[in-house]
DNA sequence: CGTTTATTGTGCAACTAAACACAATAGGGG
DNA sequence: CCCCTATTGTGTTTAGTTGCACAATAAACG
């Protein structure tokens, strides 16, 4: 098997490829190591490192087709094709996910909204209908649905990330302000901002 | 000068604090290292040496009395009183941020929600109502606001987080998806869903 | 009041990550 | 075609982080 790659460098690829993509946009053809890494904050050393972890894909003297990078990088990421996602929890976070149309540009379609309150099932939201989660898992389990998204409240999110995990479900993004527990193989990202706020009052005064 | 403590644990000190607050609400009165660290997913020699850097909090042979810790790292943090904060976009974000109940327990509070699209301003948005962002400045350096959130589309989002720095604002917690320049002395918090899902997938399938 | 159990705080060892520094070399200019 | 500049990929070194293991000790129990 290859050598294992620390997943502190997995979290670093998607930040260089949001900055490649914004490059590319700008109508950039190449950058270099040391370019990336000033507008990330990052070293030039770290950023070929971590790199070179899959592959050589830059010019001694040139540096790397920008292009080209974010395909190699998307594709490192399995980003090179859409993944479908769903999203749990209609309420303000949930709404505001399922009308975000930045996902697509980035791998993610999303494939419906559910919730449990049956005054706002069939209601639309933006393109799509919010649909009973009670629909949820055999939506999952019949489209192959691997990536979750979690925006219901936080007493509720243990108890959905377990029928999730239960239907097939492989990867959450949890908005609840809780710890949720899984199962080995079930990967979890949390997104708290009081969390994210709280880390840097530390720094303030 | 003290030692200087590592910013990857200062980031594990919210999550730590998260935790015991839901311990708290369970009606618990003391807990330990090793129940926490099941909780968390973290070994509990971490935790101990993480906390063991500000203090000795616990007992041995007891644990560690869930309120008093809590309120320990409070003040390690500096949450141990609230931070006026500023929402800066009223778009699906903004709003969700403004209505979001979550804030005061943990430290925070919202001092208002900024948009710069005329028609916006001035209509109620919960308890907010919409200010201009011309006003922005005035508000920050009046009531002395160190902290914003930005909610604004990504190719406004460096400008915004300028002026935030030039106002006074020293920690911003943004939402677009884009990398932001501050200078040093200001810091910055990033959440980007497509981020946290791209960092999931590599380990799909 | 002695024994047992639980659990802390921490020195040290092991591991992991970041930075340094340089040989290799692509491409441009004369 | 040779020299110069820019820049990669990487071996080595340095720095930072985590885990181990245990002495110290608080509390419970008989």
């Amino acid at each position: 098997m290859a050598k294992q790659i620390p997943d502190i460098v997995i979290g670093r690829l998607p930040v260089y490829l949001r900055a490649l993509q914004q490059m590319k946009q700008e109508g950039r053809q190449v950058t270099s190591s040391q370019e990336l890494g000033e507008r990330l904050g990052i070293s030039a050393a770290q950023i070929r490192k971590d790199l070179s972890q899959f592959g050589e894909f830059g010019k001694q003297g040139t540096g790397y087709n920008i292009e080209y990078l974010a395909n190699q990088v998307r594709e490192i990421l399995k980003v090179n094709r859409s993944w479908d996602v769903i999203i749990v929890g209609a309420g303000d976070i949930g709404r505001a996910l399922a009308g975000y149309n930045g996902f697509s540009e980035r791998g993610f379609k999303i494939r419906g909204i559910f919730d449990n309150n049956a005054s706002l099932v069939g209601s639309k939201q933006g393109e799509f209908t919010i649909s009973d989660s009670k629909t949820m898992k055999e939506v999952i389990q019949t489209s192959g649905i691997k990536i979750a998204m979690i925006a219901v409240p936080a007493g509720h999110a243990q108890q959905v990330a377990d029928q999730l995990v239960e239907a097939g479900i492989r990867a959450i993004l949890s908005y609840a302000p809780v710890n949720l527990n899984v199962p080995a193989g079930v990967r979890v990202q949390n997104i708290d901002p009081s969390i994210h706020l709280q880390r840097m009052t530390y720094y303030l005064e």
